[in-house]
DNA sequence: CTGTTAGCGCTTTCAC
DNA sequence: GTGAAAGCGCTAACAG
């Protein structure tokens, strides 16, 4: 059996509440009391019980992450930061991978709030907000939510998003720049915001160039590589094929890398091509691929960020907040020039 | 305040004793009962408090992760298996990342005794098993203990690893047979189970061919990008530059990919490049890059059933599962003629 | 099969 | 400043 803090209070010679003040550093307590529950303490080897404080103070000093997946680099670094921030404030995380599946989702905010997290900071599933109320309700229970990354539409929780809109605008308007006309996008649903606002940022772009919106050069899809696969091939199989892909869809990156691999294209001579979300690996590709970036890590810090200042009781704000995006450019887009 | 067993036993008319017993499915309830109290729990929305229950049983449904980092794709794979699979068992996982520095792992190790887990997947740190005597104070609590990709020396632990000697070895073989007569192995530490036992493949490999170990051809390092940086510079500057990479570090590989292309050394015709740990990017770069895959997916798989056996009382068996390495040929090695 | 009872280890009034 | 005592919500003997 561990040690308690009742065989600390014996050993010290004090009472169990005595102790249990020392311990926490409480400022009602003899100087010389509390060095010496402390240095019996220590002696002992004592560590508190986490449940029978829990179940006493209502606050597990745990905290939940939920993110879609581990492959998308976003979400290793928001999943490492936030672990490595909240442990060094004393904070344990509970990892959850929701796998953009809003039913698992539902479970997992359950089992977090089962076990009483001190707060939770989530990439919400897409499709209007489907587990909205929960995360509300957990609000209401003063529970501080931060969604990164995406948000859910009508509900008053902070969020920390990408600059998407700017960032698609950016981007596309770079292949503009470089005289491309057909640019093929490849993008989320448009029912996450992030699919949303980068096609939103696309179509301005390209508006503002004057041109018109080609819907066939569109395509949208779920966040994983075989969209990128599909809408590559789709894409590339036009009778006017584009001149440009950006591909805003970080997951279906792999897919299109294989189409352009399988279809033998050299880039950026016969296809320039744009991704968005930067990853190591896009910097190392042969060509160095350009990419929008959407700053993960400043989302992650910045999720975290608000997350302490919650704990620490600071009221909700209800309010957005945006990490600019950045284009970055490599060596995967040319300028067009027609044949 | 939340609804408790109280609430419900006094809705269902019958005492918080059997109120709990029929919620924990016990078999000595009359069948009438224990619908009608799960039906009135359902009902008034309760959850059982994970805190009390906890404190009582000792048992917290939590389990410990703890891993170097998340940028190894082995690493993301184990997170995601073990989040999944036991979250699917109703325990939650508790992620830690160690970033590779014993002292914070001994940190992190004390609390995860602290939030007293029910068992532990660790990817321990390396230097002769630091931290080796809390792993095994914690098997001596009851505390099922799996180590999984590297081993702590000298520990009676159940130990899920890949077969990095045989793997080690049969890429060596593999450029051996492609006429590759000097290849630069870049590897782990030797205070690591799998640098060791790398370096011992190489070496194995060469020998048996009949070949000289050159000591200015092996470079270990941390796992981290800089070493490829470093010792591919150190490799490919030697005045008879091997023809061929064996990349045994797979944090190093994004270093080594950064020299390569820096140099403008084009692969496979001015170099052979075979890396270690399989990740999705390999497969799709230019040209694709053959690797040894030492079957992350398998070890997560096996050390999860390693730990459910645990979990559910079978003793540790304090033995050591290897998972079978496997050459993957792609388009990154070539016969090497001498000119 | 069900109810009564005694804690699990801690925090926190409330007296002194 | 310190101690006594009352639970937090639950499970597990122990009776009945």
């Amino acid at each position: 059996m561990a040690v308690t803090l009742r065989d600390v209070a014996r050993a010290a010679d004090v009472s169990i509440a005595t102790a249990s003040r020392a311990l926490a550093g409480s400022s009602l307590t003899n100087h010389a009391t509390q060095r010496h529950v402390i240095q019996v303490a220590a002696a002992l080897g004592y560590r508190t019980n986490t449940f029978a404080r829990a179940l006493k103070t209502k606050r597990s000093r745990l905290i939940g992450l939920t993110v879609h997946n581990l492959e998308n680099a976003s979400f290793q670094v928001l999943a490492s930061v936030v672990q490595t921030r909240m442990q060094a404030l004393g904070y344990q995380v509970i990892l959850s991978i929701s796998a953009d599946n809003p039913e698992q989702e539902r479970d997992i905010f359950k089992t977090l709030v089962d076990h009483s997290v001190d707060g939770l900071i989530a990439v919400p599933n897409g499709a209007n907000g489907a587990n909205g109320a929960q995360l509300l309700a957990m609000e209401h229970a003063d529970i501080p939510v931060i969604c990164a990354v995406r948000r859910v539409e009508g509900a008053t929780l902070e969020s920390v998003l990408a600059g998407d809109l700017d960032g698609a605008y950016a981007g596309t308007k770079h292949l503009l720049d470089l005289g491309h006309r057909r640019i093929g996008l490849i993008v989320g649903m448009s029912d996450t915001t992030s699919g949303k606002e980068r096609l939103a940022g696309y179509k301005r772009a390209m508006q503002e160039a004057g041109l018109p919106i080609d819907p066939a050069l569109i395509q949208a899809g779920r966040y994983a590589p075989e969209t990128g696969v599909v809408a590559a091939n789709a894409l590339l199989s036009m009778p006017t094929p584009p001149s440009a892909l950006f591909v805003a869809n970080h997951e279906s990156s792999l897919g299109v890398l294989r189409v352009v691999s399988e279809r033998g294209l050299l880039i950026p001579d016969d296809l320039s091509l744009l991704f968005y979300e930067d990853s190591p690996w896009f910097e190392w590709q042969r060509p160095a691929i350009s990419v929008v970036d959407s700053g993960a890590a400043e989302m992650a810090n910045l999720a975290v960020d608000r997350l302490v200042q919650r704990l620490s009781g600071v009221a909700n704000s209800g309010r957005e907040y945006r990490v600019g995006s950045r284009l970055i450019q490599r060596a995967s887009c040319r300028a067009f020039e027609s044949h």
